[in-house]
DNA sequence: GTAATTGCAAATCATTTGCTTCGTA
DNA sequence: TACGAAGCAAATGATTTGCAATTAC
């Protein structure tokens, strides 16, 4: 999955392949996740003003939780109480996060530990490898 | 906070400066969290062997709460529902964590951000910047 | 004695699941 | 038409909060 998947059809003809049906809760859930920069949770998806249809939560959580389960999305620990997913066509990102307001900064930065992630993948001898990396502090702002 | 608050007579005078009164559950809290290399969730505190009286979920809810305001503790996302703890006495660690099983493996590495978290600092303007970084895979039992 | 702590119970909140009805392929 | 998807409601599970009874200092 590259950049050129961060388009609506692209992901829904990969949807196609996972065995998923083009319904408008699925459109929906895609364009939210194509247009938002940053990692959004499911109420935020289903809030968003590019979700156009008003469906129950369990629907956008069982999308969203087999997009993740097929590798289509990313899903993020961070601090709250619930979890955020982002698109995994998305280059990696690193993220700046602050204690007070809650405020998410995606870092533009060559991620640091591309080389590290190599090499514990040898010695640990574990698949599909990935980190998540967060910088916690308090914004300006927040003083 | 160094190393050598990794004992409970330290840990108990720095919750005294905080104004934290010594209590049963706040020593069983401490000797739990002294004793035990990994981080641990609420219910883990509770239910250990170290944690020797038996008391309400929401006192030690409200113990390790004051103890993460007062930045004794440190809160930990994972991936898991419930969240983790670990003394911010130990020296920074970085994790490794199996998606199948969930083991949590503590990276004995040295901390390849550091610079860049002083960078991001600068930066940012963002006070008391700490970071997160974990790796995801699966470990070779669960293949 | 007084303010911090506890225990207990109830309220939240974000999922997560069961089941029946609906709609896409 | 058949099978995945959606709606609705109820079950979880981990906090989180209110309040009266305790207890440490």
């Amino acid at each position: 999955m590259a950049k050129d998947d961060l388009n609506i059809s692209s992901l829904l003809s990969t949807c196609r392949e996972i065995g998923m049906r083009k319904t408008k809760a699925l459109v929906s859930t895609l364009r939210v996740l194509v247009s938002t920069e940053q990692p959004v949770t499911l109420q935020q998806i289903a809030e968003s003003p590019d979700f156009d249809i008003s469906c129950d939560p369990a629907t956008v959580y069982r999308l969203v939780t087999k997009l993740v389960e097929n590798r289509v999305v990313r899903r993020i620990g961070f601090h709250s109480r619930a979890a955020h997913y982002c698109l995994r066509a998305r280059y990696h990102q690193d993220y700046l996060i602050c204690r007070g307001c809650g405020s998410v900064e995606v870092l533009e930065i060559a991620c640091p530990v591309e080389h590290l992630e190599a090499q514990i993948a040898k010695d640990s001898g574990f698949a599909d490898l990935e980190h998540e990396l967060e910088f916690y502090g308090r914004c300006t702002a927040c003083n």
